[in-house]
DNA sequence: TGGCTAAAGCAGCGATCTTTGCGTTAGTCA
DNA sequence: TGACTAACGCAAAGATCGCTGCTTTAGCCA
């Protein structure tokens, strides 16, 4: 039942949007009660969250031990996890959820993607090799796949996911690329 | 009436969050009937993009001619309307409404942060000076500025905005800036 | 001053959401 | 096998929202 539930989720999210995905159409959709679903996740916004946790495990790239290549592949990995349907949705619902899970939805979404990003960048800092920063990759490859996706800006591809990653690089090999902030 | 209207929104937009913005909470927020509310916007979507629209005629930075210090001008600019109160839940009320009005909805919202930043880009190119196009502006400057403010990053103020300009202009002083792509 | 039009208030309806109490089922363990 | 607990279905009640006729008010112009 957890299993139809989460599938009524993706469905419906998909097809009118996570600001219209309500208790009872995805009771409906899944032929489950209301107030089962009630029970068990309170709100839409603890149950868009609950499928939005799930959704990531799933075909994490491995790593080939190559920085540049390795990031390449996680954000490749982010825009299509953010490209496929719903994937905005679900991004949209972990922004604007309820006031008192606002924070931990939005810690939740960050910690997300750049867990994701952590994983080369551990791994270049053990090989000894310079990254940069998280924040730095933040700002210049999520920040704008994210930005991009979201107003659905055209030409938002693998290619282009590949040159914010090579700009990047490009711009500081192994320079810890802090503008000089506190 | 309007006005009062339009303070009741952004006073709701603050407390609770644009999405949980509606048309009966803020008649009675602003004194008046929903009915009226009704008949003048229609749906809660068109009053806040109304609110939105209004908000930022207001302030706009005059230009010294200068294309860095005129980016920077409007980079701050940008990031204080995004910091003041409501001023990230009027980004994502024009980014998650109604799926019929999504579109517009989103091309407005961009459209609207985009010819903020054309103006000294314009100005620069007039004045015979080699300036970024608008995509590598909005790549570099405008979605980590957005990134930051919807996800709270710490240390995103004035001189993080100004540091973003810096370092748009350090990469490509006039350079076209568009990576070889088509 | 007296009609005319646009806008706002009022009351009520229907639909949907949300919650809650209660009965039923399934799964577990002694 | 029989009790126990947790989860689900069912149904009813309360609340909110979106909407719509109808009335009332206010501004305007001859």
């Amino acid at each position: 039942m957890r299993t139809a539930v989460h599938r009524a989720v993706v469905e419906l999210v998909h097809e009118v949007g996570a600001d219209k995905v309500t208790i009872p159409a995805v009771a409906r959709r899944a032929g489950v009660n209301p107030s089962s679903v009630y029970r068990r996740w309170g709100t839409a916004s603890a149950l868009l969250a609950d499928v939005a946790d799930r959704r990531q495990d799933e075909e994490a790239p491995e790593l080939v031990g190559d920085l540049r290549k390795d990031l390449e592949r996680v954000a490749v990995w982010t825009l299509e996890d953010l490209s496929r349907p719903g994937g905005v949705a679900f991004f949209r619902a972990d922004v604007a959820p309820d006031v008192d899970e606002r924070r931990a939805g939005l810690r939740a979404c960050l910690e997300r993607v750049s867990a994701r990003f952590r994983v080369p960048l551990d791994a270049a800092a053990e090989r000894g090799e310079g990254a940069p920063p998280l924040e730095r990759v933040l700002d210049r490859v999520v920040a704008p796949l994210y930005f991009r996706v979201v107003f659905s800006v055209p030409g938002t591809d693998e290619r282009y996911a590949r040159d914010l990653v090579a700009e990047l690089c490009a711009s500081g090999p192994d320079a810890p690329g802090d503008r000089g902030r506190r």
